[in-house]
DNA sequence: TTTCTTTTGCAAAATATTTGCATTTACAAA
DNA sequence: TTTGTAAATGCAAATATTTTGCAAAAGAAA
């Protein structure tokens, strides 16, 4: 688990107290979050930050990988995997609402099939598999 | 090609001029669109139908899987396989915006191993690889 | 410290989405 | 055909979400 100064860091990017709290806020959350919901989880502690900054901080974590768009509810998913390469799937519990991510190189292959035989050249993917997790079963 | 009106029917939903109209709009423009672009393809015929019921209109189509959400863009899409059952997933053009659907047993396979390694209990996914039509190359 | 660039906050605009209610419409039964 | 009724629509307005422009503040390197 790496802290917000050193996601900040890799990425080269300013260290500023907006970007740790955002980073941090999400990782309390822990699942996929809207901008407000960010934004109320900071205020919910002493801190304070711009709505609007919240949008711009998510923008750029969003254009470096350093978050996801969590495809069926469209919310932010703070990336648990950035250190591996690949393309990101994510599995996530229709009850508790819990997400994980994965990388899986079968699927891939299988999606580069799918691509080739309809004459696409695959340059990325989405994927997510919903259902109910190990808990919650 | 179903018509609208074949839409309607098979889904038991009233035939109203409104529900034809955004289906023939979804139709024409042939790729994800927002509610508004709808909406405007609908006005740019000489025909009107109040925003509002384009929602309402897509909500419906979506429950009843008339309509999809593509993933990567958030915008609707009338769906092209609805006849075929299984899980769809898509194949989208990142130089024209066309979209192609799939629906694939092999895939689907993988994606069930996959869930199962992780302990979850896989009930639905989405699928999407995105790259460069045959056409766009 | 000084300088320069990036980031932030604030205010306001622009968009998108939802809600409540009165009216109209589709369609099935008489 | 006509009529009754639930479902669908339009309209007005409220909410929510996202974007923009600009001045002030803050990070980082010299």
């Amino acid at each position: 688990m790496q802290s917000a100064e050193q996601i900040l860091q890799v990425h080269n990017l300013r260290d500023t107290q907006p970007r740790r709290l955002v980073l941090r806020a999400l990782a309390e959350i822990g699942k996929p979050a809207t901008h407000k919901e960010v934004f109320d989880v900071i205020q919910s502690h002493e801190a304070t930050v711009n709505l609007v900054t919240v949008y711009r901080t998510l923008d750029t974590f969003e254009e470096l990988g350093i978050v996801h768009r969590h495809p069926s509810s469209g919310g932010i998913v703070l990336c648990s995997k950035s250190e591996q390469k690949g393309h990101h799937g994510f599995l996530s519990c229709q009850k508790c609402g819990k997400v994980e991510e994965f990388i899986d190189p079968n699927l891939c292959k299988e999606e580069n099939r799918i691509a080739q035989n309809a004459g696409f050249r695959p340059k990325n993917h989405i994927s997510e598999i919903l259902g109910v997790c190990a808990k919650c079963q």
